[in-house]
DNA sequence: TTGACAACATACTCGATAGTATGTTCAAGT
DNA sequence: ACTTGAACATACTATCGAGTATGTTGTCAA
């Protein structure tokens, strides 16, 4: 009987990247529940049945972990958004386009998302210790490139007459705001499939673009 | 020389409510700082050059002082938007005006205002002890009823044509999530007058009724 | 004037948790 | 087969902070 189903007590993992993954998305979960404080390591262990010690084996300390976890969450923006930057298209479609790549990707890493807005407001307030805020300040700057992605994108707009704003910085993060809406709203429904969240990002999309003064119909 | 300038180590504070007040404004700002659990009392306490002591003989525990902070925030609101409500006007009318106080009221009180969002979100998630938990829905109802007043708002100016949504709900998110964007963005300027921060409360104003489809002039 | 109490300050306790030190298991190389 | 090291688990330490117990000061009522 002792000797039923075991060799799992030490499941090896033979990649890296995918314990680090799994740990990651624990942590995203417990960050985005609790706060980066509140959250124990202990308790992110216990999210994927796993201890302390496999964490600490990855990680030097709680704070990479939260950072590791920042780096995910705005590389998953990039991939979604990026590719879309470069096709040929007017910029008014590629605003949309962007927007809506962006909501998706939000709903569905709401978790990671979550985590980098932490981030970014614990730069702001000068939190954190001396040590990694080196590394948080390099993560800002992502942010600011990817801020800066979607501030060319209303220029461009703008310059084609199609959107018109007054103060930039203000209508850029009011368009934040929007899209990233559903890092706070938003909770998944069960039996909730493809075409309804789809439907839920559209709808962000549409308030985000008439806010900057779009009148012309929406696909 | 040790009797110098004495009697001022227990500034006896005649009016509770004064005192009370004061640890709040402390409280909120390092709650607004470094989030509820990072913040410690000792710290709050130093912010208003005083000590633990003080809060404790005021208020029960470091959830009820985080309470009363979410209640007092609450009712600003409350006391900024109310007036205009009962006010006769069209409803388009008093929805700009609605979120003009709104917007205004936040940035004026932002570490208030940030203290509720982080009550909302402890709520989402059923983080906070159990004992507290119960004052901490009560406080949702309040939270509720306010938003309930903007709903109504909404809806009488969408019935008078003048703005047009497709779900409420998410449309009252979106709204809510740019007139509460200074929360979150803003950043007071020295020397920066009444004039300015109205300048920038029409700026939010203007997007969040665009959002709703709104195309008329703005004042 | 005194004593009772409100409004604090000071000095402690005790539990939770980040981090560490050490033990255990397995897989691959030799 | 056995040795080594990566990938964990377990057991421990050290600190920090919420809450408490007690001391101190000023004020007002009788």
């Amino acid at each position: 009987m002792a000797t039923a189903a075991r060799s799992t007590k030490y499941r090896r993992q033979s990649d890296t990247d995918l314990s680090r993954m799994e740990i990651m998305e624990g942590a995203a979960l417990c960050f985005e529940a609790r706060g980066y404080s509140a959250t124990s390591l202990d308790e992110v262990a216990a999210r994927i049945s796993s201890t302390k010690g496999r964490i600490y084996h990855h990680y030097a300390s709680k704070a990479e972990l939260f950072l590791d976890v920042y780096r995910t969450g705005m590389m998953m923006n990039f991939e979604a958004v990026e590719p879309i930057l470069e096709l040929d298209m007017p910029a008014i479609d590629r605003l949309k386009a962007v927007l809506k790549a962006h909501v998706l990707c939000v709903i569905r890493t709401k978790a990671f998302q979550n985590v980098v807005g932490q981030g970014v407001d614990m730069l702001r307030h000068g939190t954190m210790p001396a040590n990694e805020h080196a590394e948080l300040r390099q993560l800002a700057g992502l942010r600011d490139a990817y801020s800066e992605h979607f501030r060319k994108v209303l220029e461009d707009a703008m310059a084609d007459g199609e959107i018109e704003y007054n103060n930039i910085k203000i209508a850029l993060n009011s368009v934040f705001m929007c899209i990233n809406g559903p890092i706070v709203w938003f909770t998944p429904r069960k039996g909730q499939d493809e075409k309804e969240i789809e439907a839920i990002a559209d709808e962000c999309v549409l308030y985000a673009i008439r806010l900057l003064g779009y009148t012309g119909k929406m696909p």
